[in-house]
RNA sequence: GGGCGCUUAGCUCAGCGGGAGAGCGCUUCCCUUACAAGGAAGAUGUCACAGGUUCAAAUCCUGUAGCGCCCA
């Protein structure tokens, strides 16, 4: 036990306690095991990457599942580590290269490997050491990272089964390809972004007459990959024109005129140019129509050789205004009109991306998403909140092959050999590339290794099972998986989610988390999306150094929404360290009221221990249930006002009275009741608020040795035998209604005085034994019972458990008195008329169940005495 | 265009069939030996709008308006 001395002159401060107690908050401490586990893999943040909130927000969730769960006799996993982040890193290292002036483009993929790598020996996982300031209980001993062996071994294993699944294969076709990275993206990471566009119309003349068909384009640039112009078949003005031949002024390409439904009439001209080569609608309609694909662009964006020389080498904006040009001179230009589109941004390089015609891998998703789809219908895996599985449905529903391979160098290198003629295996390493390859074809040829690495996203969708030793049959595989949650932000249901549900389904042949609890944004006050380019961005670390790690916690366990974003303003944290204050001050007058060891037991309970018992067991049912259910902030909530409200202030404050008596088993009684549930206390808010916990706790633990908490309290009893509901209820209604009125008398706080009273739900013998208490919570001079009859000239007000009042005098204003009294008249006339006409209804009386018409009746007559005597003293004080 | 979510006190939000709530802010009073990072007493709402279901609707259904997000 700690020296209560030092606790006593201490004021709260998070940081001492936060640097006392990290390591053993961090440290999973063996517990008695009850043979279930619970277990949970971090969603890797990428290892360039800093603390932000969302971090904090995500972990914390789980860290509170991870030490209720260790608390319950659950052998707890939760899988660390750190993400690759291929295309984000490797960016941020050739920056980082120019600025001492080196051009990646122009070194060795070694070379720029080795740049990278020592980057990240020397600034990577800085976030692994801000993530244990949050006093997580993480494998801490053995954090992964996604290029690891191991990691790296599940990949390649991943890949071979789908390649030689055929699930994985090459394919030429329109792939989503960044100019500025150079390297083609999955359509996720391709972003719509509305702008104000112009659209060209210009003439397109028939080959062999003067008409003309004028088409509608916001890309006139590409006309020299043009093969087609479609016209709808509804399209009346130019449905004699199919079949016939445009000439391209452009290129002298001959172009058939075509119809096609897709074709939308009311879209600019109503006519289109078909670009196969660089539109993925117009590639599907040439697919349809056996039409030629042209490709007319270089990979960094510029044009190729396929077009007249003159345009050779421009970029596509500078190529766009030449063509316009070229079109006025040669008098086919009609004009040009701005009109709201939608064109498609890649999500890093922040730039137009363009349709290319490109041989890529990809992994067809399709044909997997069956699986998961009745995985999430069934159950197996089950979203919570419900309402995301329709997000989930709807993607799942429409997907498309994923294109998985990238041209840059960070990453997973595509395990697959090629031989020169043309034919690939895939394999784990050139060795056994060559036996594949031989027993395949049955001939040796010199292979190579696929230059591509693999989306980042596709290690990450392995990363629950890969973080537990998967494909190797380790013991932490065969006990942890599959993992028991997933926590994770919405915005990556799609990237991760899904995905980690296909592959798992896939290559285990299991769902790959019970649960996914998906959470909000935390958003600036103004519900911004925080960003660096805004400036908005609030730094975790420095809210743990302004509030502490437990204020900060408590605050993202209180305030998560499924419905809403967290909106974070500059004092939203402040009342959490409020409250992590009154539960210091509280643990000091504990401490001071402490018995010494061994001194009492357990005797007879009074009215208000068996209420603060009744409360505490009602709280660890609430405590029990929410977590269960994922509720994690209505579980905050229940821990913040039995705190605040039950126990500080009406369990103690009655306490303090007990204290100061001089008789005493009882308030001997009360300290210890009082020093357990305090205890107890602490030991649920562990999870919620670990150091503050742990640190109180060490003011009280008589076992030295066990300095963390162990078990989850179990509920307690109480040899109180009277009704203490109603009493206590009694002494809040008393001391209410006495509190109300001395201040609508204008009575001062110092001023003491006699209180006369009237009972109505609970015995004589009880006031008598308990006025003292009602006294001092009043500042009375004396509580006197009186009967109901008497014609003492009394100013009241009326409670549900009888009447407190006080003598009139004239020194005494009664205005204050008479305006509240004739409110709650006019409210109480409310509720009575609603409830009268309620029993007076029949429908009511028939169809509503017995114990609403019983409470209904209840109600009635108790607001009818009310109003009663409510007009009485009003007439009495007029 | 399709989907999802939201609209409740000045602000941020909970409640989701039978009593309109919390935190912050506001008013008045009190440094009462755990806590002024506190205590006490208060004020504040056509629960977006319009219909419907029901004995009973903030709560369920339909529609309208506005806001936000996702997908095309």
């Amino acid at each position: 036990m700690l020296d209560s001395k030092v606790f006593l002159s201490q004021k709260y401060s998070p940081k001492t306690i936060e640097d006392k107690w990290l390591d053993l908050v961090t440290k999973k401490i063996p517990l008695e095991a009850n043979g279930e586990t619970f277990s949970v893999a971090i969603p890797p943040p990428n290892v360039t990457g800093n603390l932000h909130l969302g971090h904090a927000l995500n972990t914390t969730i789980q860290d509170i599942f991870v030490k209720f769960y260790s608390l319950k006799g659950k052998e707890i996993s939760w899988s660390l580590g750190t993400d690759h982040a291929g295309i984000a890193t490797q960016l941020l290292v050739e920056r980082n290269l120019s600025e001492k002036g080196i051009n990646s483009k122009e070194i060795s993929r070694e070379k720029l490997l080795d740049y990278i790598w020592k980057w990240k020996d020397q600034n990577g996982e800085d976030i692994l050491k801000q993530l244990k300031l949050l006093g997580l209980n993480c494998n801490w001993d053995s954090p992964k990272f996604t290029l690891d062996d191991d990691m790296s071994d599940a990949v390649s294993e991943a890949f071979v089964r789908l390649f030689d699944k055929g699930l994985i294969y090459q394919e030429k076709t329109l792939i989503n390809w960044d100019t500025k990275l150079r390297t083609a993206i999955s359509d996720l990471e391709v972003i719509s972004q509305s702008r104000r566009s112009s659209l060209y119309y210009f003439k397109y003349y028939l080959n062999d007459s003067s008409s003309f068909i004028v088409v509608s384009t916001t890309r006139p640039e590409t006309v020299f990959g043009d093969v087609a112009v479609a016209i709808n078949p509804k399209d009346k003005k130019n449905i004699g024109l199919l079949g016939k031949k445009v000439k391209s002024p452009f290129n002298g390409n001959l172009l058939d005129i075509i119809s096609d439904e897709y074709v939308d009439l009311d879209k600019g001209s109503g006519a289109l140019k078909v670009t196969p080569g660089h539109d993925f609608n117009d590639y599907e309609i040439a697919n349809k129509n056996n039409l030629e694909v042209i490709n007319i662009l270089n990979d960094d964006g510029t044009l190729n050789d396929s077009v007249p020389e003159n345009f050779r080498g421009l970029s596509v904006l500078d190529a766009r205004e030449k063509v316009i040009a070229l079109m006025k001179d040669i008098d086919i230009f009609v004009k040009d009109e701005t009109i709201d589109n939608v064109v498609p941004i890649g999500d890093r390089s922040g730039e137009v991306v363009e349709p290319l015609l490109k041989s890529q891998w990809f992994l067809d998703v399709k044909v997997m998403s069956e699986k998961s789809l009745n995985a999430v219908k069934s159950g197996n895996v089950k979203f919570k909140p419900k309402f995301w599985e329709n997000t989930f449905f709807e993607w799942m529903n429409k997907i498309q092959p994923w294109c998985i391979s990238r041209q840059i160098i960070w990453g997973h290198r595509i395990p697959v050999w090629h031989s020169d003629d043309g034919r690939a295996v895939a394999a784990k390493d050139l060795a056994s590339a060559n036996d594949k390859f031989y027993s395949k074809y049955n001939v040796h040829k010199v292979l190579t290794q696929d230059n591509d690495v693999l989306d980042t996203w596709f290690s990450s969708s392995l990363w629950p099972f890969s973080t537990l030793g998967w494909p190797k049959e380790t013991n932490e595989y065969a006990k942890y998986f599959p993992t028991s949650l997933l926590v994770t932000g919405f915005d990556i249901i799609f990237f991760w989610v899904a995905r980690m549900i296909m592959m798992s389904l896939e290559l285990t042949g299991k769902v790959p988390f019970r649960v996914v609890y998906i959470h909000n944004l935390i958003r600036d006050k103004k519900g911004q999306k925080m960003s660096k380019t805004k400036g908005n961005v609030v730094d975790p670390l420095k809210l743990i150094d302004e509030y502490g790690t437990d204020a900060l916690r408590f605050f993202l366990a209180s305030n998560i929404s499924p419905h809403s974003d967290i909106k974070l303003s500059a004092n939203s944290i402040e009342p959490y360290k409020n409250f992590m204050n009154k539960i210091w001050n509280a643990g000091k007058f504990i401490t001071i009221n402490k018995l010494e060891e061994g001194d009492s037991k357990i005797s007879v309970d009074t009215f208000y221990d068996a209420w603060i018992v009744d409360r505490f067991n009602n709280l660890l049912d609430k405590y029990n249930i929410h977590l269960e259910n994922c509720e994690v902030e209505k579980a905050a909530y229940e821990l913040y006002h039995f705190f605040w409200d039950d126990f500080c202030d009406w369990y103690i404050e009655i306490a303090k009275i007990s204290f100061s008596n001089f008789d005493n088993t009882e308030a001997d009684n009360t300290k210890l009741r009082m020093e357990t549930i305090f205890t107890h206390y602490l030991n649920i808010l562990y999870p919620f608020a670990p150091f503050l916990s742990l640190e109180l706790n060490s003011y009280f633990k008589k076992d030295k040795i066990v300095e963390k908490f162990n078990e989850l309290p179990k509920k307690l009893g109480t040899n109180y035998s009277g009704d203490y509901k109603s009493e206590i209820q009694l002494i809040k209604d008393f001391t209410n209604a006495i509190r109300s009125l001395r201040k609508n008398l204008l009575i001062k706080p110092a001023e003491k005085l006699s209180c006369y009273c009237v009972l109505t739900t609970v015995n004589r013998k009880f006031l008598e034994d308990n006025s003292h208490i009602i006294e001092k919570l009043c500042n009375l001079d004396n509580l006197i019972l009186i009967e109901e009859e008497n014609d003492l000239n009394l100013i009241s007000n009326i409670t549900p458990s009888g009447v407190v009042s006080f003598l009139k005098n004239n020194n005494l204003d009664f205005s204050a008195q008479i305006e509240k009294l004739n409110k709650d008249l006019i409210s109480l006339e409310k509720t009575l008329t609603l409830s009268k006409s309620k029993l007076n209804s029949k429908g009511f009386l028939e169809s509503a169940p017995e114990h609403i018409i019983e409470e209904e009746k209840i109600k009635l007559n108790h607001t009818n005495s009310l109003a009663i005597d409510i007009r009485n003293l009003i007439s009495q004080l007029n």
